[in-house]
DNA sequence: ATAATAGTTCGAAGATTCTCGAAAGATCAA
DNA sequence: TTGATCTTTCGAGAATCTTCGAACTATTAT
């Protein structure tokens, strides 16, 4: 038996865009939503090869738990989408610009603490 | 004598996308933020007049260092107010996107966990 | 100089987050 | 049913964040 794997999602009026931008600053999570925007529907493994299972479920889970992405079990897969159309109707133009002001991978490891006084 | 107080920013070029949005994903951040774009630079004590001096220091702190905010002494004052050109030439539509996106204050204090299974 | 008013720094407590191994659950193939 | 493969849950440790009082610094007015 065993309930078939189900997966939560907020209804797209319930999603709120600071979690969402939460969800979006960290690298890891940008650069999942990076690749979802570029490839489409992927299988989670895809997602994030070089990381230790539970972690990879937990950047997924709260993408999924912020209404940042769809999952559904496929198998013993789970497949991951951009909740494009949603997060569209509810941030019009959000995920387009905040990728479009990403640079993909590299740029990261700020140290920051740089700057003048201007 | 004393060192009148000055300020760090960042660089332009060195502002980090997912600390602006980890900035931003702060309701109580993003509500300076939206208050700045609405009615321009302010004195800090207006950003937050029911907030702990401490605490207001720690969220405009925040905000200049992930260089979403210039922040300038003014007498004992503290002005703030929007890096709005550098944002601009920096994440393209960023700001306004987001704003755009955010209901002033009302609509806070969410319960998630809600959502089907569609 | 003294008092009053702003802002900053420091330290601490509590809450969240991140990471990840171990164990358990779900699926598929033999 | 057993084994292989994926995912999820649980728990714990480390790191970060948030909040805020107390003490301190800076600036202005008297």
């Amino acid at each position: 038996m065993s309930a078939a794997r189900t997966y939560v999602h907020p209804d797209t009026e319930d999603i709120s865009l600071p979690r969402v931008l939460f969800a979006l600053s960290e690298p890891l999570r940008l650069e999942m939503v990076r690749k979802l925007a570029e490839r489409g529907e992927m299988d989670s493994l895809d997602l994030g090869p070089d990381l230790p299972r539970s972690t990879l479920t937990h950047h997924t889970s709260l993408l999924r738990e912020s209404g940042v992405v769809f999952v559904r079990a496929e198998g013993r897969k789970c497949m991951i989408s951009l909740r494009e159309q949603d997060l569209e109707s509810r941030f019009s133009g959000l995920v387009e610009t905040v990728l479009s002001g990403y640079e993909s991978d590299a740029d990261q490891g700020h140290d920051d603490r740089a700057g003048g006084e201007r």
